[in-house]
DNA sequence: ATAATGACTGAAT
DNA sequence: AATTCAGCCATTA
């Protein structure tokens, strides 16, 4: 049995993360918003929880509305990606907070 | 069809 | 500033 195809919400994300460059980011609620679906940000999450390790969809650079890597179980994996925003570039505050000014970015630029 | 599940969020404590 | 609450939503059991 292959893996269950993604759901037209869960291609629709992963096609738009695709499009973060490195060194910037997105909240969940933003990808939702440039969806046309102001308020998923929760499935948003779910749907790049359920990537497959091989995925080419740099999930890494999705945060949360503060701009913080949202926490998780088990917390080493929030670790895993503050580290590849970090190589990418983005540097975080003491609060563990990202620059959107700096680090955000937009379908425009 | 119904209920349970989160990598969310903003407001309220 | 740190936690808790309640609303929201696509997906899955």
């Amino acid at each position: 049995m292959p893996p269950r195809a993604p759901t037209p919400f869960a291609r629709r994300v992963r096609a738009l993360v695709r499009r973060i460059p490195p060194g910037r980011a997105l909240s969940y609620g933003g990808v939702a918003a440039l969806l046309g679906h102001p308020r998923a940000a929760r499935a948003v999450g779910n749907t790049l929880a359920s990537l497959p390790d091989d995925s080419d969809v740099p999930w890494w650079r999705v945060v949360d509305a503060r701009g913080r890597v949202a926490p998780r179980r088990p917390d080493h994996a929030a670790a895993i990606q503050r580290a590849l925003l970090e190589a990418e570039g983005v540097t975080f505050s003491a609060a563990g907070t990202l620059d959107w000014a700096r680090h955000g970015w937009t379908p425009d630029g």
